[in-house]
DNA sequence: CGAAGTCGTCGAATCGCTTCGTCGAATCGT
DNA sequence: ACGATTCGACGAAGCGATTCGACGACTTCG
């Protein structure tokens, strides 16, 4: 492996004059930065990450705390890492992935030993312990989502507005002529724990029913497919049964549609299926509208509110100390697709 | 920050003494060890990484090299890369994630600079240029596919037994009575790719036909839903439709039971699914028999391969040295959950 | 009772890089 | 033509750990 030294020998320099060219923090003359740059690509030469970091203190790597409650696995958290990768590269800096196994423990043993420079913390939710450690220890975090009011003003966070984004599918049902809508909300166990994304769907879909007019009934959906099932044959098994179909998560998609396959249901002429917790590029569904989350840009986000927090960012990012820590709530989007037909009689069943 | 002086002078001895407490590798009298311990808690002190690093050259951080082609991103990718994080930790390593936008060139900067230590390489396909560029560059590497024939003796791999999951799949309808079973087999533009998983997915599906002697029609599935959906119609569209359907991805199966729902078929009695490739918990089906992803173990099993190629796993887990690097092809899992039924007289459509 | 071993601890070197102060040489002004 | 500036490159210190050889203080044995 070369070394910095190995760079400076080849090119009849100091390796101190290596640096600078590296770096380009003091004025080099022309010849002398050639002759260096080709050493350089001759060797094959990449700085020793762990000497630079132990020099500047800054080791450019930030950590990612995936959650991972009780084996539970989410496809859009995946995703989400993903985006939040590509985002964090192109300010320079690599991602270290963070299952929870250690949960608190783990995080503490990374800001600890300077392994990163700072945190993202995903799927944040009320008195998450993480967000107290991180703070008490004085290390740079950004949320994903948010939840503990206590430190929602303290750390700087992004979440999706779940509540807008129910509430929209609930208007492009009504837009289309709707007047009895469904919500299949997030499961009986996230409402019972009081996440905020049950709590604000739950918001959205009332404030909806209430501005557009139409009637909305609300069914958590349930982790158990066959009880989800059983729950969206509760829905359609009325004298009215209703004619569109707000599903807020991608999980309970499929066993939804085995069950309406089951029932007879025909898509999307008896019940028009809204879902909306979709991630772009994987809903699988036919072309109806949708609420995606702007997965890429709440990742872009959130990267760059944890390198702000570390000092990281180039002065055209930071925004102004004394705004204190950024939050933001990002609306979904609707993909329109074909348009959402209108209810037809109501079937006898 | 604490540093390893700081624990010193708290305890009073020396800060090699204090390194050798830390790390056991040479006696201590018990006093002094249980002083120093006492001030690495009060003062809650981490070793420096980056200092650990430089002196021995070893980082205990494993990069793990996620595909993504063109912005697709499959969730049985994220659910690999948790497992291999948490099996990383139980050796002491950290992860580090490596998406692809640099692609060969961020896995040489990683491996340049010592970032890591070894690394895994997911979703390897045929001639793959990342191999190559690791196996050149000397950098420990485990691999998560298999494909390219030149490597396969040179470099350590694990992947899923694609031709037995396929077969096995279509012996359990065989099982049930079915005597006409149709395979959704990889995508149109997977199959074009001549990836290893879809080629040995065909396979497996000839194999079982010519075992049990059922009829198998095969079926490209498609990446656009719509013509998914027409292929599904197809099959079900003739003078004596399927009456099992073998699904070798999750990714196509929720345009199938979309597509079956609107073509009135009822599950399972008209038609008995069998997805292959599912990930335990994500189905999200009625309680068929499916065949799960060993993801678990096949990510246990690709991470020890790494750090063992780094030389970082004791000696209870080495293998022998002359024994070269490991190969293993995992045995897919049938989940039972109820019986599928037999077939029912063909209907006339 | 002194030589030979043990045992536990210390001091110093080292890993590879960044950065500050310095110092020749070239350039400038008068 | 000579002191003042500027420019470009160098040397050395230091980041925080690991690790090897050395070295007192005890024990042990002839």
């Amino acid at each position: 492996m070369a070394t910095i030294k190995d760079v400076a020998e080849r090119s009849g320099v100091a390796p101190s004059t290596v640096s600078y060219v590296l770096s380009g923090s003091r004025k080099i003359s022309e010849g002398t930065r050639t002759r260096v740059l080709e050493a350089v690509r001759e060797l094959g030469y990449h700085p020793r990450a762990s000497a630079r970091t132990l020099r500047s203190s800054r080791s450019s790597v930030l950590a990612l705390a995936v959650p991972r409650e009780a084996g539970k696995y989410r496809a859009v958290d995946g995703r989400f890492a993903v985006e939040i990768s590509d985002a964090a590269r192109v300010h320079g800096f690599d991602v270290l992935l963070m299952t929870d196994p250690d949960g608190v423990r783990g995080l503490r043993r990374v800001a600890g030993s300077g392994l990163a420079d700072a945190a993202v913390l995903m799927a944040v939710e009320e008195a998450d312990p993480r967000v107290g450690a991180m703070t008490a220890a004085g290390f740079p975090v950004a949320l994903l989502g948010h939840g503990d009011a206590r430190h929602e003003t303290e750390v700087p966070w992004v979440d999706l507005d779940w509540e807008a984004a129910v509430a929209l599918a609930v208007r492009e049902a009504a837009a289309a002529g709707h007047r009895h809508v469904a919500f299949l909300s997030s499961s009986e166990h996230e409402v019972a724990a009081r996440r905020g994304y049950a709590l604000h769907g739950l918001a959205g879909a009332r404030r909806a029913a209430r501005e557009t007019g139409v009637s909305v009934t609300v069914r958590p959906s349930a982790d158990d497919p066959a009880v989800a099932a059983a729950r969206v044959r509760e829905l359609l098994d009325t004298d009215r049964p209703p004619t569109a179909l707000v599903v807020q998560h991608l999980i309970p998609l499929p066993q939804v549609l085995t069950e309406l396959a089951a029932s007879d249901v025909r898509l999307p002429d008896d019940l028009a299926v809204v879902p909306v917790g979709t991630i772009p590029d994987e809903s699988g569904l036919p072309d109806l509208p949708r609420i995606d989350l702007p997965v890429s840009r709440m990742a872009a986000a959130v990267t760059e509110l944890a390198l702000t927090a570390a000092g990281a960012l180039p002065a055209a990012h930071r925004r102004p100390a004394q705004a204190g820590p950024h939050h933001e709530l990002f609306a979904p989007h609707v993909v329109p697709g074909v348009p959402i037909p209108p209810p037809r009689t109501p079937r006898t069943r």
